[in-house]
RNA sequence: GGCCCCUUCGUCUAGCGGUUAGGACGUCGGCCUCUCACGCCGGUAACACGGGUUCGAUUCCCGUAGGGGUCACCA
């Protein structure tokens, strides 16, 4: 068997959505499982809509997510000529014909159709024309397009789609489609299948909104002689209303770059969407890059379309809860050293990068890293939520505030009280501070978790977090005495 | 409307004639505990409907309903 070559052939109008990703994606797997070379075709034909910006803003895309291709980027527009060339084959070989139809012909028959309820199909009124009457068309000049002509014998296109299984298309219910403008440019049909030809291009592996086009498709690749090739059709991505999802009616939740900006690891973004429409028979959900890879194939994926389940103005679930999820679960599995990587992007951008994390301070840094992943589910949280382990500038969570500070107002006293017991130590352990915590709030005549909490919130800023223990050890004396000592401050802010 | 496709918990799904219909996320309760999270334990929740076929249908067939896709001189 010859190579496996699968294209992705994106058409630059927007920026690469999720429901592109996730394309994408099925073709990348699909080659890297079988050994194949994936294309990158860009359909910029559509010169209206095309633009610099989004053809860059696919790459990125496709880089940020690590999906590698091996040939191209091609530019179908620059093989237009080729495509002119195959309609001519096409004509010459008498399975297309020129229609001098005008625009405005075929709108009235479209209407009158509409209006009579009916179907509407082009008449194939210059299908019949004969050679006289065609010489003498051109002779007065008069545009054309060319059409494809569809077989009027019984029968139709019958193809067995990896996915959805054998689909059958009558003749008759297929129109003489359009496949050269009257200005000369060729139509995405034929130009697709030129395009996949010469590439070729062993399997199809597409949205199911492809699936209409299949058997016109099929019909240029046979008249043009050439082999078809498998198709697979992949089922489509919802929204909550069940609507096709797309960069126009949705923005920015459904954009691969919004989850790039909101803190997303790439490879959990692919994990998610792989999910959307695929899975194993023994429901693995969590997979490496070389067992998703493994493991991945066409039967996997179902016939149903899904539904991508996204929340708005939710503040942890910004997203599909399930990404937001396998983002989280990614961020607290994953090797340190990587996740300091991701991180290091993010502090360097939030000005809260410090180059002794890369030199004497590393340690500290991927143990900071280690104990607080556990309760953040995005790279932003490390700046966010996480600020006051790495900086002083940060805000302290009104809830915290309120229930572990303010409450009680003693704390105002004990906290300094609190601070001086843990400066007369050698050194903050997690044995010895707790000891200290434990003694001090026996002395006071309250639970231990009283100054614990409130210590946590002066510290750190927040109402959770890891042990405190662990925490005076890894902050040390210089951050948490201060801090400890300051909380009056909170007090007077707030009378 | 024509043509095509689809239909299992809220969401993603397993199931390929006989299962207490399984898992994941969410959600609810519990354990752990200085808090929260993680982790662990447990609960809630689904075969769209109607006919067949069959000893037996979630599973096969046919309808109905619902949803989606597509019907351009866009890609």
């Amino acid at each position: 068997m010859s190579e496996v070559r699968v294209r992705f052939p994106p058409s630059p109008t927007g920026y690469l959505h999720i429901g592109g990703a996730r394309t994408a994606i099925y073709n990348w797997l699909f080659v890297k499982k079988h050994g194949g070379k994936l294309i990158l075709r860009i359909e910029d034909t559509d010169v209206e809509r095309s633009t610099q910006e989004s053809i860059e803003g696919i790459l990125d895309g496709l880089k940020w997510l690590g999906i590698d291709w091996d040939e191209g980027p091609y530019f179908q527009s620059e093989y237009a000529d080729e495509h002119v060339t195959a309609s001519k084959r096409l004509l010459e070989s008498g399975h297309a014909y020129k229609c001098f139809c005008t625009k405005e012909e075929l709108e009235a028959k479209r209407e009158a159709a509409a209006a009579a309820k009916g179907d509407y199909k082009y008449d194939k009124t210059c299908r019949n024309l004969s050679t006289d009457q065609i010489a003498e068309k051109e002779k007065q000049g008069l545009p054309y397009v060319i059409r494809f002509k569809v077989p009027e014998e019984a029968g139709g296109v019958i193809f067995v789609d990896k996915v959805y299984g054998s689909i059958e298309r009558a003749y008759a219910d297929i129109e003489d489609f359009v496949i050269v403008r009257s200005n000369g440019k060729p139509l995405y049909l034929l130009s697709n299948v030129v395009d996949d030809i010469r590439d070729r291009i062993t399997h199809i592996i597409r949205g199911q909104d492809g699936l209409v086009n299949t058997p016109r498709q099929i019909l240029i690749y046979k008249a043009l002689g050439a082999d078809i090739p498998v198709f697979a059709h992949m089922p489509l991505t919802l929204d909550l209303k069940k609507a096709k999802i797309s960069k126009r009616s949705h923005g920015e939740i459904v954009a691969v770059q919004y989850y790039r900006d909101n803190g997303f690891i790439p490879w959990a973004l692919i994990n998610f969407l792989v999910l959307l429409g695929w899975s194993t028979t023994d429901n693995q959900e969590i997979f490496s890059r070389d067992e998703l890879i493994e493991v991945f194939s066409l039967e996997g994926i179902n016939r149903a379309n899904s539904v991508f389940n996204y929340r708005k103005g939710d503040p942890k679930f910004f997203t599909d809860p399930k990404a937001i999820n396998i983002n989280a679960h990614y961020l607290r599995t994953m090797p340190i050293e990587e996740l300091a990587a991701m991180v290091k992007k993010e502090f360097q951008a939030g000005g809260l990068w410090d180059e002794a994390y890369d030199g004497e301070k590393s340690q500290w840094f991927l143990k900071t890293l280690d104990m607080i992943r556990d309760r953040f589910h995005t790279l932003k949280d490390f700046t966010s939520l996480g600020r006051a382990y790495f900086a002083d500038d940060f805000t302290i969570d009104e809830k915290a505030l309120k229930k572990n500070v303010l409450k009680y107002p003693e704390l105002k006293h004990w906290l300094p009280m609190f601070a001086d017991r843990l400066e007369a130590l050698p050194e903050l352990t997690p044995e010895a501070t707790e000891q200290v915590a434990r003694a001090f709030a026996e002395e006071l005549g309250v639970k231990p978790g009283i100054p614990i909490n409130a210590a946590r919130a002066v510290i750190t800023g927040l109402i959770k977090g890891p042990s405190m223990f662990e925490l005076f050890a890894l902050l040390g004396k210089e951050k948490v005495i201060p801090r400890l000592r300051d909380t009056a401050k909170f007090f007077e802010q707030n009378n």
